[in-house]
DNA sequence: ATTCTGACA
DNA sequence: TGTCAGAA
């Protein structure tokens, strides 16, 4: 082993590029304190470390998570290296989501049988008005 | 050409 | 988060 590259480092372009995502939202990660990418003068030089932090923000966001859900999660990473407080939380995070999702689930449930009951009572008195108009129609 | 900051018909 | 501006 002669030089190790570990010090491979990364654009704000080329990090969009590879994440599907623009330079906008980059930034605007940093602004909300998930990403703290090392500067060259103006120029932000993201390292290994901020590639993955981006990669678990994107997963995150993919899962529902707000920024500032995955902005807790990512930081006990670093602070916690035994990643035990992380897991604890994280899981936290899973059953709360998961509880959220199936609150949803129920919500648009009874939205679908509201609209199918309405739909059913208003083809009831349609028919009952189109029959009525044939006989006085007369 | 690319990135940065700040602002918002 | 998009977009546009003005500067570096």
């Amino acid at each position: 082993m002669a030089l190790d590259q570990t010090q491979q480092t990364f654009g704000i372009a080329e990090l969009a590029r590879e994440f599907g995502i623009t330079t906008r939202a980059i930034r605007f990660y940093e602004d909300k304190g998930l990403l703290s990418p090392a500067r060259d003068g103006q120029r932000r030089i993201y390292g290994p470390r901020d590639h993955v932090r981006l990669r678990l923000i994107m997963r995150g966001k993919r899962l529902g998570f707000s920024l500032d859900e995955i902005r807790e999660m990512i930081d006990l990473y670093d602070v916690d290296p035994t990643e035990v407080s992380q897991l604890k939380l994280f899981i936290g995070k899973l059953q709360a989501r998961r509880e959220q999702l199936r609150s949803q689930q129920e919500d648009i449930a009874e939205t679908l049988a509201e609209l199918d009951r309405l739909e059913t009572q208003s083809q009831d008195l349609l028919a009952e008005r189109e029959s009525r108009r044939g006989k006085s129609a007369r």
